[in-house]
DNA sequence: ACATTGACTAATT
DNA sequence: TAATTAGCCAATG
């Protein structure tokens, strides 16, 4: 775990626009494009991009990644649905979890990406 | 080197 | 929807 993938981690969660959300998944396959992009090899996966989340600590939009349930770190739970609640984050009916399907959010493609 | 842990995920029940 | 299980990848003891 370098710095390298520390940095292109949390540039890509700082880049979640307020009242949108990623998943961990979503931001490990991010993270693997560019690397492979890039030609650097390709690493970590979801439980990675928590392990730099978790490290994180405040300083970025945590509460814009969630897991692929639409919810936030259980520890974290209320604090996610203040911030949830104060950029307008589409929730499921319960407010607990985000409803990724209208919430879920990324980079816009490149121009000549296949795909 | 082996076991355990963790801000994960998908499939099963 | 919730609880379980198995798979995953890297860090830590």
């Amino acid at each position: 775990m370098d710095e390298e993938y520390l940095g292109l981690v949390l540039d890509l969660v700082a880049a979640v626009p307020p009242g949108r959300a990623v998943t961990y998944g979503l931001l490990a396959e991010l993270v693997t494009e560019e690397l492979v992009r890039t030609g650097r090899p390709a690493r970590g996966g979801p439980r990675q991009v928590g392990q730099v989340l978790a490290r994180a600590g405040g300083g970025v939009p945590w509460w814009r990644v969630v897991n692929a349930s639409g919810r936030p770190p259980a520890r974290w739970a209320v604090t996610a649905v203040e911030h949830w609640r104060q950029e307008g984050t589409p929730l499921v009916r319960d407010g607990s979890r985000v409803q990724l399907a209208t919430a879920v959010w990324w980079p816009h493609p490149e121009p000549g990406a296949s795909g």
